[in-house]
DNA sequence: AATGAATGAGAGTTCATTCAT
DNA sequence: GATGAATGAACTCTCATTCAT
């Protein structure tokens, strides 16, 4: 009696669990895949039994889908913020999309990974509310190219769906070759340069001339 | 006994019969994923009985490479031819990747899913051949766009591997899209259409204003 | 701390807890089988925390063992009582018999129906000690039907054990049947009309003639 | 090659192998009940691989549903046909049902034991499919008690639906303490007195005397 | 006394793979 | 070549029980 009590109530210690839980999860997930993944291989990583995942959550599944509507919520929070704010330009806030997923890389790739690769293709076909909140992020970038169409600011020419799925592929894809250690962006100085060439290349283009119509 | 063996040699009823299953198998993976796909789904889809498939392939993981290894060899001949064509401009020879991409897309969407999103995946960390398969195609852009850099045709600050990425990157989640019905690009015009919004991404850049220094 | 006590003592609190945890097991084991029953579900019908339930019995096992023990026993004694009662013929401690039976049925069906169908199926083949003590109930009413065979009230090419098994199994049909809301004697009407049903066939038989040589 | 081929073709064989399992299945239920049977007791009963009974039902509840359905269907089928016979008196049909039940516990008392015990409690308030088909067995019974009470064969002051719970208590009662053996009736001889304990008390009444007036 | 987080043995089920026919 | 019955490793999930608070 009169023991520890460290900090906090049994709610609070319980949320510490969960979040342990979740970390481990995200780990495992990022490293093996979420089909190659045990319950086990997240238990003994969060260093609890495996019971006690079921404690926290009722399936292997509702880890993967807590990941999921823990951390991609804040996403599209960000995201509906920045589509109204009429402070930028729509060029502004495509860049802003793309630094918030660029500053989540280097904060937390492992989530960011589980959530594009693990996801958004776990059951593709089966449950679509969770491709219904990833269409959400789609449908945000869709709106702001559009708007950016209208105001001249962006080529009238583009398909804004298309644009939104390529502006989401290129930034998957180095999530990917940052988790594969083919793309370095751990330093500030890499993470900045890594925006640049996002930038570029989505924004301003590759090409060195001004030379503006392809084809 | 004694029955048809209707035309050809019994060597070309097996390269059928392989080829039957492997249609078979990219479907089936494109639709549920490879761990979600069970050996007897892929046999239910091929009419044949599963066992059939252990004549052709010594596991379900060796039918996954075989799509992969026969489908992505055909994708880094051309690269690779299309490296070292010195006729072409690096922006052209991009271009061309991308065009072959999206022409394949509209020939075999599944396939093209399935390599990029089952096999690069698959056992990441466990068998790295394929990833360094995987890797040879972005080398090959990576070349192409390092070339661009010194020919000065491409901008010098991008990092060319990033680039590399991007590019990818963008062509699969225009896959995804396409496979998920949110992009059209069945007809000839679609796909017309959809180039066009990849080049001007990916090579002009989504810009108006030909302004070429954000940041 | 400090707190209530609201009335008698802590011996007393504590016997009123067992019973209360008791009776819910004994409604749940009747609800869903003793096998499909949770601690957790007994814990919750009791309205307390499953942990408790483990400072007032061992196990789950001991929960149904006490739910046996405490009331077969009292069957148990008041049919040794009426085995020696002298002052009723045999066929006047059978019927004693048949009403302690529906009397309680009446009072407490669902521990009736516990005993009978989990306790004698829960481990037949494991723990005998029950089986004895259940043993101990046929072996009363065979005395009976043997004494009575003896005095010539009962007749003799009958096997008085299989008498007492039927005697028995017969009451336990009439149990599930109430239980399952298909036979109903829940006012005293029903309970008489339904004690005469079962001297009827067990005693005078079914059928309406005088004619006592069937075969 | 040209080896045995037994006899059958591989559709025989497949029902053979079925039939196996569930023989080891209605074996390992009457001995453990169902809960405590494990699929690899029944398994390894049959001398099959576990996995093989999965590829002939599809869970071990199923096992148990055709334990039922394939045994007591053919009761049913049988007592539907006695109901109707009008060759028989009404006391007649029943000594029928119980010389059915009776033959058919010296020939297989364990899958008598486990429709009886497991089957009727397996799922008792969840599905109620099993208890409808259990339920017209009680009605069976119940109208032919209700036709002898209307040719005046069978007393009129009894319930006919507690007679037909009444009956078939006695009979399961007989059956549970032929399994427990504490009943013999493995030969003829203890067959038939077996048989005559049960029409006596459950048609004639126990008692001696032809006062037919208890209570 | 009371709680419920934590544990882990145990059971059901799936499915890749083998192999007799 | 072709079939699908047979096998069993591997995995998810349940839940009785323990124990720190």
């Amino acid at each position: 009696m009169s023991t520890s009590q460290k900090r906090g109530s049994s709610a609070e210690v319980a949320a510490d669990r969960r979040k342990q839980i979740l970390k481990a999860a995200v780990e495992v997930f990022a490293e093996r895949g979420f089909h190659r993944s045990r319950v086990s291989d997240i238990a003994k990583r969060a260093g609890v039994a495996y019971g006690l995942i079921y404690h926290y959550f009722q399936s292997k599944d509702h880890v993967l889908n807590s990941v999921f509507e823990e951390n991609w919520a804040v996403f599209l929070k960000v995201l509906s913020e920045l589509k109204d704010n009429q402070e930028l330009t729509a060029v502004g806030r495509l860049k802003s999309v793309a630094d918030l997923f660029i500053d989540a890389l280097q904060i937390a790739p492992a989530t960011i990974q589980v959530i594009i690769q693990e996801v958004s293709r776990s059951d593709r076909f089966v449950e679509s509310n969770k491709l219904d909140a990833f269409e959400d992020g789609f449908s945000g970038v869709c709106s702001i190219i559009s708007e950016g169409q209208k105001t001249g600011e962006i080529r009238s020419d583009l398909d804004p769906m298309v644009g939104a799925y390529i502006f989401f592929g290129a930034l998957e894809m180095v999530c990917t070759g940052f988790m594969l250690k083919r793309i370095q962006c751990s330093t500030t100085e890499e993470g900045s340069a890594l925006k640049l060439t996002v930038y570029q290349m989505l924004l301003a283009g590759m090409q060195a001339e001004p030379a503006k119509d392809p084809q």
